[in-house]
RNA sequence: GGGCCGAUAGAUCAGUGGAAGAUCGCCGCCUUCGCAAGGCGGAAGCCGUGGGUUCAAAUCCCACUCGGUCCA
């Protein structure tokens, strides 16, 4: 699940499951939302929307505890669309209908306003069990009003689009000339509003009943419509896109990051086809200036956000640029075979190349057809995919639950604890300092009684001990266990490095920087972060700098666990770096000034017990998403001490000191480039001055004559080059044949001949290879082969000679 | 997460197993009072990296790296 697309979505799974409490019962939020699966409606249809605000009022009633259900529910509903809304209680329909999404279902009522659904009450009641549908212990009441619905059937405006977008919408229409006439769009909305969009066939016939209602021809509909509905992509494009980048979404090919390119791209376009002034990054600024006062966090990314659009931008019109240039040489290719661009090749440009069918269309000077299920070929294409599935480890379940205390004291070491259960080679304790694999960060090893640990994982409330060897350990035996503390504080350094790198990133890069995944293991750190390119030099010099600045200040830590609500509102999401996690406290990491994240990891109490910090590697692992890998503590030392004797051992080859190597370098890569030419050079010249010693072109040949073609012998050493520059000279004057042979690190021999001999070389060559022990081939006028047997290449050489010598005398030239 | 396309001169790209090319750009000469244009000549390539197949690989196969693109 990318994106929140609907106001029950910050409750699941953990509220609707009953794990957690909700921050208030009953509730009422609005929150924004995301959808895509109606993204070719926008624009189109006057009520779909890729970023909708959806308000709800949640009741969550509990086996012992009922808040309220469907009656009261509806009369909520009912209140609020007629008293607050002043709607006409005969104008509102309640339709009676079944629920079902997301593994739950229960009864429904759809709330139905002059035509148009405004909002749904839903009452969960099961969940789905082995695709049985089970009673759930929680009911729970979910409604849905949109908000832009609402606000478009009280404001009476011919499509919503007329009623949200508000300023950005009439500043663009200015700018843009752009109008319609009520009668037309009030018409159109209506119809459109009410039939859903599926294929460019459906929008078709809608317009062309809609223009026979009206009285006007479908052409002038056309005209009327057409800037209209970009007007409003545009509009609903940038909102949405607004919302995702503020969130940290980064444009990308994959993933999430992908839609937020569909949606700029797709804007892009609107505004080129309205020919508008204004730019993608100014049009999402004005956005910004609408929803700011309601949704202040917009502000902080306005910066990075316009960094963004610009940057993605310059990539589409390098795209459109490199398209524009592919189509129109697909067009010559095609043109010559004497074809047009068919549906194939449109559907491999659009899915390999970014351009859709009207885009190719604008550039293709020959008319193109497009299919109406262009999409649904492209969908076919992608179709049967095997999917791997992925092997979860199973963990025991079952077992006594352990006392992590872990959190008590980072720095016990060594404890007492008493076994509870003995599985194979898993021991669980009463109580355990060990850290279970978590968080990305790997577990901590030690000895147990007289067991190795190799691994520790937390499996329901038990934490599981894997050990090795021979169990030594019985239940309810007391044990005496002790953590490996070489790993544990090279994880711990590792770890506080994360956070410090993620900091520090988010410092040198932009707001837009977001954790993407981590993992720590005892020799290295690895980050994943959003970025929309890769690390320069000097950026990746910057964050190592500093972090190593922040390391020596020596900042102690503040590790605490803090009510989940009152960790919310004091530092926001930023806290939920690595994912959100379950449970009434969390566990709140501060650096201070610097960096706060809801971790259970192990950290150092003060940034200077981090020790060294050296920065590895970066690397893009997918579009947006930038890789940073480092090591803190002894493995950073390692790794500069490795660096170091490898500078002075390539120095040491080199014979030079390390201040002068790379001055070295670059000479010997010039000089090696020099070399390569000269060698080429007097390789030709000594096939020249060989070619010269044969007599070609002097006029005073020294070969054979067979029937007015002179045919030249030679055995050189060397390799098929070589005998290609000799042929080569020899063949430049008269008629003549080349039959040549090189013993080299392998046999090489080739035939050759000039423009206008009757001979093949193919014949030729097969005469000689059988000597070499090997194979040859080519063209008519230019043969070669090789083999093993260098010893043979004289014998080959005469045997080929003779051969071509008889053909010759025998043939007419 | 999955699919597809691509990587050859500074740039844009041809090149389907037998001799690395075109166009633009660059340098020089001719032409001109000078410039542009034109004419002639020239320099410029680890054919992405690493393996494999083959007598022979830019070309076929495998892996990787980088870039592009579509879908969920």
């Amino acid at each position: 699940m990318f994106f929140t697309q609907a106001s029950i979505y910050p409750f699941q799974p953990w509220v609707v499951s009953g794990v957690e409490k909700p921050p208030a019962n009953p509730l009422a939020i609005s929150q924004p939302c995301v959808r895509f699966n109606d993204i070719h409606n926008v624009g189109r249809t006057g009520q779909h929307f890729t970023m909708f605000e959806m308000m709800a009022h949640h009741a969550f009633n509990y086996p012992k505890k009922k808040v309220y259900f469907k009656d009261r529910t509806v009369e909520l509903c009912h209140e609020f669309v007629t008293s607050r809304l002043k709607v006409d209680a005969k104008a509102l329909t309640y339709k009676e209908a079944w629920w079902s999404g997301g593994g739950n279902s229960g009864p429904c009522f759809e709330v139905i306003l002059g035509g148009a659904e405004a909002a749904t009450l839903v009452f969960m009641m099961n969940k789905e069990v082995d695709g049985k549908p089970v009673p759930m212990d929680i009911q729970v009441v979910d409604t849905g009003y949109g908000l832009e619905r609402l606000a478009w059937i009280s404001q009476g405006t011919p499509s919503a689009y007329e009623a949200i977008f508000g300023d950005v919408l009439s500043s663009l229409k200015r700018s843009s000339g752009v109008s319609a006439e009520e009668k037309i769009l009030q018409e159109y909305s209506r119809v459109a509003g009410l039939t859903k969009v599926e294929t460019a066939r459906d929008i078709r016939e809608i317009r062309l009943e809609v223009a026979k209602r009206i009285g006007i021809a479908y052409q002038d509909l056309l005209e009327a419509i057409m800037p209209l509905e970009n007007l409003y992509v545009l509009c609903d494009h940038t909102r949405a896109l607004m919302f995702l980048l503020a969130d940290g979404v980064v444009p990308s090919n994959v993933r999430e990051g992908y839609f937020a390119r569909l949606l700029i791209r797709r804007a892009i376009r609107a505004i080129e086809t309205l020919d508008l002034e204004q730019t993608l990054d100014e049009i999402v600024a004005m956005q910004l200036d609408m929803f700011k006062d309601d949704f202040p966090e917009l502000e902080e990314n306005r910066e990075s956000m316009a960094r963004i659009v610009k940057i993605e931008e310059e990539r589409y019109r390098d795209t459109l640029a490199k398209g524009t240039a592919t189509v129109a040489r697909l067009e010559e290719k095609v043109k010559a075979e004497g074809g047009k661009i068919g549906i194939d090749q449109l559907v491999e440009l659009y899915d390999s190349h970014g351009l859709n069918p009207e885009m190719v269309s604008e550039i293709a000077k020959e008319k193109i057809e497009i299919p109406d299920d262009f999409y649904a070929r492209v969908a076919a294409r992608h179709e049967k995919r095997e999917v791997e599935e992925e092997i979860k480890r199973e963990l025991p379940t079952g077992l006594p639950a352990t006392k992590l205390r872990v959190y008590e004291d980072e720095k016990m070491r060594k404890f007492t604890a008493k076994v509870v259960a003995v599985k194979e080679n898993i021991v669980v304790l009463d109580q355990t300092y060990f850290y279970p694999e978590g968080g990305g960060q790997e577990p901590d090893h030690g000895t147990i009684g007289g067991n190795r640990v190799v691994d520790v994982q937390r499996s329901g409330a038990s934490v599981l001990h894997f050990t090795e060897g021979k169990l030594k350990v019985k239940k309810g035996q007391k044990v005496e266990c002790e953590i490996d503390w070489d790993r544990r504080m090279n994880l711990m350094r590792n770890h506080t490095a994360t956070h410090l790198v993620l900091a520090v990133a988010r410092e040198v890069l932009g707001k837009h920087v977001w954790q993407a995944g981590a993992h720590k293991s005892e020799s290295e750190g690895r980050l994943d972060i959003t970025h929309y390119d890769n690390l320069k030099p000097e950026e990746k010099e910057r964050i190592e700098r500093r972090v190593n600045e922040i390391i020596l200040e020596d900042i102690p830590l503040k590790k605490s666990f803090v009510p989940r609500e009152e960790a919310e509102r004091k530092f926001g999401f930023r806290l939920y770096q690595g994912g959100a996690v379950p449970g009434e406290l969390v566990r709140v990491v501060q650096i201070p000034g610097l960096d706060v994240e809801a971790c259970g990891g192990t950290h150092c109490d003060r940034t200077g017990q981090v020790g060294p910090f050296k920065m590895l590697r970066t690397k893009r692992i997918q579009d947006g998403i930038l890789r940073l890998e480092y090591a803190a503590g002894r493995p950073a030392v390692d790794e500069i001490l490795k660096e170091s004797s490898m500078r002075a051992e390539i120095a040491e080859i080199l014979g030079t000191t390390i201040e002068q190597m790379s001055e070295s370098v670059k000479r010997l890569s010039s000089e090696r480039k020099e070399l390569r030419k000269e060698v080429e050079r007097l390789k030709r010249e000594k096939m020249t001055i060989l070619a010269q010693g044969a007599g070609a072109r002097t006029g005073a040949p020294q070969g054979i004559e067979a029937g007015g073609v002179w045919v030249f012998t030679h055995v050189v050493s060397g390799g098929t080059k070589e005998l290609v520059a000799l042929a080569g000279e020899l063949l430049g004057g008269g008629k003549a044949v080349a039959i040549l042979g090189a013993e080299g690190e392998t046999a090489s021999i080739a035939v050759g001949r000039s423009e206008g001999v009757n001979l093949d070389c193919r014949e030729i060559i097969g005469e000689g290879v059988a000597l070499i022990g090997g194979k040859g081939g080519g063209k008519p006028d230019f043969a070669q082969g090789g083999g093993p047997n260098i010893a043979g290449v004289k014998a080959a050489v005469e045997k080929m000679k003779e051969a071509a010598l008889s053909k010759l005398r025998a043939g007419a030239n």
